[in-house]
DNA sequence: CTCCAGGGGGCCA
DNA sequence: TGGCCCCATGGA
């Protein structure tokens, strides 16, 4: 059921081309701005540090505090996603950059993100998924608000990793398809289901119909 | 005016 | 563990 919904959505809306990135570093950068951001802003706090040419590890890590903080100001809550980046940079630089730390086991990597001041399940699933191309399963609200009405789970609730497990034991661990179902579902929810009543529009819900015919 | 974004940490029961 | 509150800007 759930690599239904995924068909149903790659059919409806096709490829979403996730992470809007140039380089892996940048996609850490977003995951962490992004934090209860929405992405236009996060998109101008990029923007400013990157025209500066302040979007590299060394360069956040010897920025002034309060530069960085006015360089990030439009995605909100400068003063601790300041911190976070430089917390992420200097971690970055110690432990020998992206290709070093590719070679630890999945496991290991996410629970090193984990222990990061700054990165939860969310920021560090989506760095493990599309900064190092692991097969991790990226959840958030829009998902579980989405399985939530679809009936593939019983409450919004759901721990975190609970769905996580549930997900990735349901479709093949295929980075493309676990890229591509967590951008389409965010797309799916900015279009259709960000408002309370479910969107009689929205394709997944005319999918539930269908087979509600059919029995 | 209110509501909410591609969350996470700290605190307390 | 689970519930709350805080963080802050900008668009709808």
């Amino acid at each position: 059921m759930f690599l239904n919904v995924y068909e149903v959505l790659f059919k409806f809306f096709g490829p979403q081309n996730w992470w809007p990135a140039d380089d892996r570093f940048e996609v850490c950068v977003g995951a962490i701005l992004t934090q209860n951001t929405s992405w236009s802003n996060v998109e101008k706090a990029i923007r400013n540090l990157k025209v500066h040419g302040y979007l590299s590890p060394e360069r956040i890590l010897e920025l002034d505090s309060d530069i960085l903080k006015s360089l990030i100001r439009p995605a909100g809550f400068y003063n601790q996603k300041a911190e976070r980046l430089k917390i992420f940079s200097r971690f970055l630089l110690e432990s020998g950059g992206f290709e070093s730390l590719s070679k630890l086991s999945n496991y290991s990597l996410r629970e090193t993100l984990l222990s990061l001041k700054g990165i939860g399940k969310e920021t560090a699933d989506s760095i493990l998924l599309y900064a190092f191309s692991k097969p991790i399963f990226v959840v958030d609200a829009y998902t579980k608000r989405l399985f939530y009405r679809l009936g593939l789970i019983d409450s919004e609730k759901i721990d975190y990793d609970k769905l996580r497990k549930i997900i990735e034991g349901n479709i093949p661990a295929d980075i493309t398809i676990y890229n591509e179902f967590h951008a389409l579902i965010v797309r799916e929810c900015k279009e259709f289901c960000r408002k309370k009543p479910v969107c009689e529009n929205c394709p997944i819900v005319r999918m539930c119909r269908f087979y509600e015919r059919k029995g």
